[in-house]
DNA sequence: AATGAATGAGGATTCATTCAT
DNA sequence: GATGAATGAATCCTCATTCAT
């Protein structure tokens, strides 16, 4: 009949804790991906059916909506830190890392914008007043830093000279990174860091 | 049949037809406040409460949740085209209208990304194919003309010279455009127009 | 924009009093069409759409949703009374009319129920118990009487010999009368007569 | 983002997966006196409260409107079918089944309805155009299959001698069934097929 | 530790009915 | 008398979150 959860379905064996940190990999992994695809306003249990795992899982790992797109980010930003740390790091090649997660991934645009309200405008309360998760507030300082500190000592032509122009920088390309696919987003970022005379490195996801 | 209301209850008065024109003016004028603050997924209830209408009405001025955001978004549009049109029109004077926009109005922003997809990365397809509504395409081209327009015959120095270029400059500018308050997000939009060099006048709402 | 009410349109000039009788007419018209399209559940609004003319004037000639479905119903059933009291009247020639009557008409059907509830086993009450609007039931008798004054005086092999047999015969073809078409509706309430061992005269609507 | 319950409120106990294949059949049943009673028409969410579950468990059993109603529909079939496979099944047996279901089961009359058209005339599309649902029309053949299966190999007096036939007293005994009270309804139903001819076993549902 | 069913609030949408003009 | 805009209750449906197993 209705091929429905008449649950004498098979479950699919507890396959123990050894998978957990397997699932939450996962997870992080799935959701970037329905992210991508479907916004940051996809449903939940998207991800937890990509990630192939049941809902409860999913909040087993991360107790609530902002935490599973955090976590994402979290890899975004600790990309950058790991290539803003790497030994003859340069800005440009830590830009080009950041323009690679700009083309990539949602989660990693809306941080950026996270110190004004989750969405663009986003607001929660009924009264309009914004807020800012935690969580999101420190990944975007964890965020800044790293890019400041690949800053020259010194002012140098053709370069923000303060950590306030490179974030509203940041932020400006990531305006022009639209698209249907990355490969047209990732022109229109190029043509962006262009456009402030600004020079970016080769636009590559920072392994180690 | 279907049993109804037909309540004996008290009715909140019926303002009568002559309010039609006045209450679509009222939509679109509450669609614009909720969307800046709540973003362009907001309820719909919530700007037909704001307008003071019953929910009924916002669905016989607008049949689908893209048509009071398109409505938003022609007025914007509008005053853009206006301005662009009038007399002593100059490119930095229409920035500064444009500027005005997206400081106010998310929907305008929005616009920005909608050749690319209804939201950032937003698809809608289980496929995650993208698509565009007619409505929206056929604004942002509008705006594009406008725009377009006011550009210099010859190329100056300090002002892209193609069309291209100012689109994805409006684009960047957009993405500077966060924070709480308006002022707020006025600041960081002259920032973002400076570190283009670009310059921009005085930003206001155009009024002919 | 919006091709929608904005209210500045042309009003369909007031037709004055004399158009109230041919507004019913039309709106009977109008609800026995759609009535056969789209079933007795069909959205009023479509009914006075149809008829050309506003809901307000449904209601003022109508008061409340059964009231529209009877008067169709009144029609049918006037037809089938004046085929009765025909001249030379035969109850094969009156079966002919019910006939017609029952392949054009839903609500004619839903009339047959109506001492039942108005849809099949349709209730109203919380409770689950029924209610026969007077109209419909008065109908329901009117169409019974008109039927039962065919009946010969005596007996007559192949023919039932009771009003209540007739009557539950006429619900049983009812109940025949599925189809896409009318025509396929008529050829299956043939069958069902022919299966009763009942001649019908020509499926026909009375005309005088 | 979307806000939800959250709630801290109590929630009234999640009986657990365990109450799934409960909660399928509570639903199935209370959809088969919902529809007995309020017709096939009526909403969903009574349906829900009457199985003593949440909105959303009758959505997770069936995804839409036509699913429940086929479900019920389903065990309707299977004991027609079951009658008919029983060893010493006879036509006059079968029937008494089919006339349980007739009197008991709104959906189940439906059915009979089905390769017409959903409702009784009902249309779907704009154009009037009528649609069978596949899975109806599934349950339509295989209901006269097993009934076709009971025909007797020759002809005998008195008893329809094609398929045809039978599906078609059928559906005029289901014309029959009207009233208030499964009694009622019953009553007429054995009117119906003695106006027919033909003879009907006990009206019984069938336990294996 | 995992599973996925259950819950129910919330948002979308439709339509009977009223009523200012 | 007619018009059709306005109202809002009711229904549909989705999905965040909890929790029995």
């Amino acid at each position: 009949m209705t091929k429905h959860p008449t649950s004498d379905e098979r479950r699919p064996a507890n396959r123990g804790p050894k998978a957990a940190a397997g699932n939450r990999a996962a997870l992080v992994a799935a959701a970037r991906e329905i992210y991508a695809v479907h916004g940051l306003d996809a449903p939940l249990s998207r991800i937890a059916r990509k990630a192939g795992v049941g809902q409860g899982v999913l909040y087993r790992h991360f107790p609530d909506r902002d935490a599973i797109a955090s976590a994402v980010l979290e890899e975004n930003v600790r990309q950058v830190e790991q290539a803003a740390a790497d030994e003859g790091a340069t800005l440009a090649g830590v830009l080009g890392v950041v323009t690679w997660h700009l083309v990539r991934s949602a989660a990693f645009i809306g941080l950026l914008h996270a110190d004004g309200a989750s969405g663009r405008f986003h607001a929660d309360g009924e009264d309009g007043r914004f807020h800012t998760h935690a969580l999101a507030r420190d990944l975007s300082e964890r965020f800044e830093r790293a890019l400041r500190g690949c800053l020259p000592d010194g002012h140098r032509p053709g370069v923000p000279d303060a950590s306030d122009d490179l974030m509203l920088a940041v932020a400006m390309v990531s305006g022009a990174v639209i698209g249907p696919t990355p490969e047209e987003r990732e022109r229109r970022a190029l043509a962006a860091w262009r456009l402030l005379g600004i020079t970016v490195g080769p636009v590559t996801a920072f392994e180690g």
